[in-house]
DNA sequence: TCGACCCTATCGATCGATCGATCGGTCGTC
DNA sequence: GACGACCGATCGATCGATCGATAGGGTCGA
């Protein structure tokens, strides 16, 4: 029962989070999306700052991990960014509220905290620059500014969070695979997607974030 | 006087909203930043929220006939996509918190301004929506999916507003150029940028914003 | 020229409401 | 009877907003 009722809380703030902001959800609110009140809710948080932190730490951690998983023993730099756009884009359709709290709401942390998960942020980052200018290097991709366009499409994967919806024409598969097709030919690939490594991620994503893909 | 100090409390507001969220901007926060007692505050503006839709309004009518200006005359549908995304980039690097204030804050209206900025915005998206679309039918883009791909693409010249630094290693027209071509690229066109088009958004930007380019 | 009158700009003080957080308790259950 | 789960009541602080007051400058008729 007491993990249960941990989770909930995590759900719901999660939830009002990402819709409502976290200066713009009270603990009441958060009490009510629980379903306790509010004095039972510090039974199973910190502050309000620690729920957020938490929240954040997780799921950067598990996108880190889940990149590192998916990418692991990939020497072709055309399969790393296609798997790391694939993970990147399946992440946010199925966890839109925990990618949009990851990354609207860092404003909202104090300093001590935005250093930790804006350590893992880079290190996550890393991994696509490093495939990014590995390609570029082997002469697949092309691209005169390897930062600005690693940039660029990690903003266009993330917005994925704002809009996919799975009631909507677009299956999940479809959704990683147009957006691979698009980061490859930004980059001026003339390769063909890895399939095999789009495979690959949907098993990593069913395993870390335990749905099925 | 009068009208000074007014722009002041709207510089103020546009800089804390986009660093520190709309509710995590206080009345006080406010004052101190425009120089003024909190009091003095209301002798500019109405409501906190009166500001914060007068904000998204503004920039966002800006935007949109910023784009219908660079865009007016244009049939031919690479020049014209090339155009908005030059445009919708230079916004986004020139009045980064203006434009993070509309992008971010959307969620702290309440529903009857809401519609209104969506309304706005929706319209906005049109030009892009048909200039993809024409683009498409005319056999000059091709891709599968052209309503996400518009979202795609709209999403990554936005990040812009999140990183971009004047004094860093580009230009605004490096910047600019480098954005149409990423999207032109995603959208599998083999027809060169439009230079002289993108002449014309520098144009633009410098009337509408006032700012040189 | 002079006061009477007003209007704009400004602020200290303060309003009621709500904020995040804590207290002292009451329940079952083991 | 000890403990984990839970809550009503309430804390001090801060929120957005308003109050009455003051100072200064322009516009009058006398």
């Amino acid at each position: 029962m007491a993990v249960n009722t941990r989770e909930r809380v995590r759900q719901a703030a999660v939830k009002l989070f990402a819709t409502k902001g976290f200066h713009g959800t009270g603990i009441r609110d958060l009490a009510q999306e629980a379903e306790l009140s509010s004095a039972s809710l510090y039974h199973y948080m910190g502050t309000k700052e620690d729920l957020l932190v938490a929240i954040m730490n997780e799921s950067l951690r598990r996108l880190l991990d889940a990149a590192e998983q998916a990418t692991a023993g990939l020497t072709d730099p055309v399969s790393r960014l296609g798997s790391l756009v694939a993970l990147h884009v399946l992440a946010h359709a199925i966890q839109p509220d925990d990618t949009r709290v990851v990354d609207n709401e860092v404003h909202a942390l104090t300093a001590g905290a935005r250093a930790g998960v804006v350590e893992l942020r880079d290190a996550y980052e890393r991994l696509w620059a490093d495939a990014i200018e590995d390609g570029v290097t082997a002469g697949v991709f092309h691209t005169g500014q390897p930062s600005v366009t690693r940039l660029a499409l990690v903003e266009m994967c993330s917005g994925v969070a704002r809009w996919y919806s799975p009631s909507g024409p677009l299956t999940l598969d479809q959704l990683a695979s147009h957006y691979a097709e698009l980061a490859l030919r930004a980059l001026a690939c003339e390769r063909p997607l890895d399939v095999a490594a789009l495979q690959n991620c949907r098993e990593v994503v069913s395993g870390v974030w335990r749905v099925p893909v």
